[in-house]
DNA sequence: TCAAAAGTGTTCGTCCTACACCCATGA
DNA sequence: TCATGGGTGTAGGACGAACACTTTTGA
């Protein structure tokens, strides 16, 4: 069925949604807009935009990550295609496929409501449900995304600063799944995975108040973990 | 940028690609079609086509998947989407932004030519490079996806009959894997997760020539692996 | 009787888990 | 000096890799 018609296709609107996520005061937090028009005025949606003619969903996409967080360099970020939304009626207006795409940032700035005059506020996740049309549904998916691929490659840096240390890239594990870890064990663990860390040979930094300093780290040149990090006794996770 | 404006849209063409896999006398295939028209004329390509305007993309791939196949049932089996391909200049022609899906079957049947003049084969992975526009990559996209699957998930029994042997389950991931593995550890491994496979209160089956009969399965209600049956020192998955 | 594939048993090492314990710092 | 978080040590158990062995069929 490659029988390509120049003319034999209905136009489609193409647009990118951004789920982006990062950790404030120990909380996942999700960037959210909130709408100024119908359909759902007043409603809280993810960033996002139309795909414009000569880029492709992914410069869409770091292009919007950009102007909505203010962020003069976006080039380093992590961020990753999540799925496609398809629909028919997702958007009632018309005919709308959307790339979902799933960003994480370390230090979140507060946004300034880029270009446009709807809001843009970091909210602990998961937000004000319902999200405007199946935002709700994408934030879930890269929620679940991202916990999964915890297990299995070094992502959980993307989510630090440059130099971090264990105990906040071990916050990190443990505010995206719900869960504690064991210090000592997950201290093993990550040293022991060649290239997921690689020390900084600075003095220690404090820990922001009472305790042992810390050493600091940062991301090497790893992607994935093996063996994987695997979350602790959470039965049930979707295929 | 949620900025709707019904005519600041730019028109794309959206279309499905379907990397569709299976295994035939111990090798994994890949259903390409030739393409009979410009570009690529007489190149390979993968299925394919237009979504229309009242269906998801979903449905679309399972359309094309019913109509390439000939299957009158591709109901149950195993579709996902993959990712989407949206590189301003993949087809010369136009705009065309294409969900790339990922299918897994059964017992293939000879492949009819559709509705379409091009013929349609079932050829050996990774078959006849180059392909037409990025498909290449899309199909070795899929087998990526496909291998990393086998490992957390119940996926293997997608490329089964609906009964069948603990030989031809592990031949799944030895083909897709190209690695050879313990028989009497796969074997526990599988028997050892609940709801992967249940046991057929039958007869037992002939394996097809010499040896000992072997005991008949069907594929149980689990979706996910815990814990995972990892490939055997194959070090760098990309994320 | 031999080859081939299914199925069972067993050993050994490695990794993970769980804790206990010490260290360095701020209040 | 006490609470807090960083860092090290260690015993026990679970799991997996490797391989020997038996069983049942077709040639």
């Amino acid at each position: 069925m490659r029988g390509y018609d120049k003319y034999a296709f209905e136009p489609f609107a193409v647009t990118v949604d951004l789920a982006v996520l990062t950790l404030r005061a120990g909380a996942l937090h999700a960037l959210l807009v909130e709408r100024g028009q119908e359909p759902y005025a007043g409603r809280w949606a993810l960033p996002g935009g139309f795909v414009r003619p000569q880029e492709s969903a992914e410069d869409a996409a770091r292009r919007e990550l950009a102007e909505e967080t203010g962020l003069a360099d976006v080039s380093g970020l992590h961020l990753e295609q999540l799925r496609t939304y398809s629909d028919p009626g997702r958007d009632p207006r018309m005919r709308v496929v959307s790339v979902a795409f799933a960003a994480l940032l370390p230090d979140p700035p507060e946004p300034h409501g880029g270009g446009d005059a709807a809001q843009a506020r970091w909210l602990p996740y998961p937000g004000p449900r319902p999200l405007a049309f199946d935002h709700d549904r994408i934030l879930a998916d890269a929620h679940e995304r991202v916990g999964a691929k915890l297990e299995y490659t070094c992502l959980a840096t993307a989510f630090c600063p440059p130099e971090f240390t264990l105990g906040e890239l071990r916050q990190v594990y443990e505010t995206v799944w719900g869960t504690a870890l064991d210090r000592p064990n997950f201290r093993r663990k990550v040293l022991a995975t060649p290239g997921f860390v690689e020390p900084v040979t600075g003095a220690a930094r404090l820990t922001g108040g009472r305790g042992k300093p810390a050493a600091l780290y940062r991301a090497g040149g790893a992607t994935a973990l093996h063996p994987p990090l695997l979350r602790p006794a959470t039965e049930g996770r979707p295929s």
